[in-house]
RNA sequence: CGGGGCGUAGCGCAGCUUGGUCAGCGCGCCUGCCUUGGGCGCAGGAGGUCGGCGGUUCGAAUCCGCCCGCCCCGACCA
């Protein structure tokens, strides 16, 4: 219940032309939010009515799930992180500062480290499992903000972290939480794909991310469009077509390629195309050095690097490493003649014959490279990331490349936090033993991004009823026609105590000003209250759908009918 | 961090190439009149150290250097 001309919701006319994002152009047209620096919002009245319906859902559905809600620190030791090693592994993008005495500090990117301390408090068995949730800022130095309010520096986020004593009661606690998030989804009226995706270089696995599919998004991922398989290209699974040696072996050439490292360069200076190279990719696996080779029109996917060789770290190997192992500068390693590797193939190049690889020398490259006869591969195995044309695992259907919003990231941690912060319990047996860890993380800001993203028309937000700011917004015409403002008032008066949340539209603005705002702001219900007034009469509509004319008593019932779905029809 | 763009009145922009009636426009704001169903109309008015620092010059929004900030693409992203 409030007055337009109390509320703080500057409108903007127009906005510069570098804001692209629809989204972020509407939030801020809207008075939704202001920026104060890059990757950093301030949550005006109305946007911050929206988030809050947002963390309602959320909180009504966690808790439905069973989690219980809690609230920790934003501001963590920074001790903390360096025990689990996330210190070193974020980098930069941990925020960190230092107390008065000198003490550092970190402002958290996420809460793992806290919640598994608070965790170990657990002793026995009989404690467990159960889940905890907060909904709390969080700080990530982002190298890059971007897209308003889809990718910033500070954000809120719903994260939970369930406790297991063993990987079964895991799984048990991961599904409850996979299925709050399709409701969830559901009530906020977004439509969405579940990916399979990467637990990233700190472990996890069934990772799934919760996308929003929409041309404007920036995570990426694979689809199969006829049985439903995702997954982001690091880890899509697609079928292999048998592949068969197309053509003799020939005799192996070496040829002078000064200066040219890369793909480009190479397809370029000797006209050949980069399917027909082979890349030669040297890794450091914990204490091994690998080779890793794909076709070179291909990408890596590390993270099926590291499965296929059971790295615990994995990274590129350092230059001095890959010149002693190939006995050149960076940029022309190969298979042939390399020391005290392993070699790994991606599948795909049992299929091929005669490719280019770089030559172990300086300058050189290697023509007409044949596995078996130029040089051995320790392993095969599927490295390569997805493409959009592969054909889906599960039906065989072609991926498509799809762009997305991430919306919501689950995955199952099993120990890895438990166990170097020593979140233990006694088991039935007497054992003492590690919890098995899940977290579940939801952005609640960029929640309100996306459905703005994918909801609005050229008019401005169509917010969907469940977290609309209001749900009916009264526009009094003209505010010095007495009669036009009783019947504004008593709608004011009236409406609320019929269950609706209203805003009263009651600046001195014309006519054109006020539903121009009311358009913009999105909300779903609109009562005009003009010259019909006079009769008696009020028009009832739907932001972006039906309108009709009533008598004033009937506008809530109106109401009701109108705005009985989610979004307009 | 690499590449590109931008920074001039509260907001949106022009001016910069070619230094000198260039401190300009639209919207908003204030005053008065008018109007009140889709960002009215008329008249008057206030408001800017041209992102910062330094340099070149008789003279810099304009040219040069450094720095800061913001946007976009890429790298990165539990």
């Amino acid at each position: 219940m409030v007055r337009t001309r109390e509320l703080f919701a500057p409108t903007l006319r127009q906005i510069s032309g570098e804001v692209e994002l629809a989204s972020h152009r509407l939030l801020l047209r809207a008075g939704f939010v202001r920026q104060l620096a890059a990757g950093m919002y301030s949550l005006l009245p109305l946007g911050l009515r929206v988030v809050r319906k947002v963390e309602n859902i959320v909180r009504q559905e966690m808790d439905a799930a069973g989690a219980q809600e809690l609230f920790l620190p934003a501001l963590h030791p920074l001790e903390l992180w360096e025990k689990t090693g996330r210190a070193q592994y974020w980098g930069d993008e941990l925020m960190k500062l230092k107390d008065r005495t000198g003490r550092p500090f970190c402002l958290g990117g996420t809460h793992e480290e806290v919640v598994t301390q608070l965790a170990s408090e657990v002793k026995s068995y009989r404690e467990l499992p159960f889940t905890l949730y907060q909904i709390q800022t969080k700080f990530r130095d982002d190298p890059r903000p971007r897209g308003g309010l889809v990718r910033v520096r500070e954000f809120t986020m719903k994260d939970a972290y369930s406790f297991d004593r063993d990987v079964a009661g895991l799984d048990c606690s991961y599904d409850k939480m996979v299925a709050a998030y399709h409701r969830i989804m559901e009530r906020v009226a977004l439509p969405y794909h579940v990916v399979d995706a990467s637990g990233g270089g700190i472990g996890g696995w069934d990772t799934k991310e919760f996308e929003l599919p929409t041309e404007s998004g920036e995570s990426h991922y694979l689809r199969c469009d006829s049985c439903g398989y995702a997954a982001t290209p690091e880890v899509a699974q697609y079928k292999r077509e048998v592949q068969t040696a197309g053509e003799d072996e020939l005799p192996l050439e070496r040829v002078e390629t000064p200066g040219q490292r890369t793909i480009d360069q190479v397809t370029e200076f000797l006209g050949v195309p980069p399917e027909k190279l082979v890349k030669t990719l040297i890794y450091q696996a914990d204490e091994r050095v690998v080779a890793a080779l794909v076709r070179g029109d291909r990408d890596l996917s590390e993270d099926k690097l590291q499965v296929a060789v059971e790295a615990k770290k994995l990274e590129m190997a350092a230059a001095a490493t890959i010149e002693r192992v190939s006995g050149a500068p960076v940029g022309f390693a190969g298979p042939v003649g390399i020391k005290e590797v392993e070699i790994l193939a991606d599948e795909e190049l049992r299929g091929e014959r005669n490719f280019v690889t770089g030559g172990n020398e300086d300058d050189l490259h290697l023509r007409n490279v044949n596995w078996g006869r130029d040089f051995e591969v320790n392993q095969w195995a599927d490295l390569r990331n997805g493409e959009a044309g592969d054909l889906c695992p599960g039906c065989g259907g072609p991926l498509t490349a799809y762009r997305g919003i991430e919306l919501a990231h689950v995955f199952k941690l099993g120990t890895i936090y438990s166990e170097p912060l020593a979140a233990h319990f006694l088991d039935e047996d007497g054992e003492r033993k590690p919890m098995v860890m899940g977290c579940y993380g939801l952005g609640t800001t960029r929640m309100m991004a996306a459905i703005v993203e994918h909801s609005h028309d050229d008019a401005g937000i169509v917010w969907p009823m469940s977290v609309a700011p209001y749900e009916v917004v009264i526009i009094l015409l003209n505010h010095d026609d007495e009669e036009h403002r009783a019947v504004a008032e008593k709608l004011y008066e009236e409406l609320p105590q019929e269950g609706f949340e209203v805003l009263l539209e009651d600046r001195f603005e014309r006519a054109g000003v006020k539903f121009k705002d009311a358009d913009l702001m999105g909300i779903p219900g609109q009562v005009v209250v003009g010259r019909l007034a006079a009769e008696g009469k009020v028009e009832v509509r739907r932001r972006g759908g039906e309108s009709r004319t009533v008598q004033v008593g009937d506008a809530g019932t109106a109401l009701r009918e109108i705005l009985s779905t989610n979004l307009p029809a």
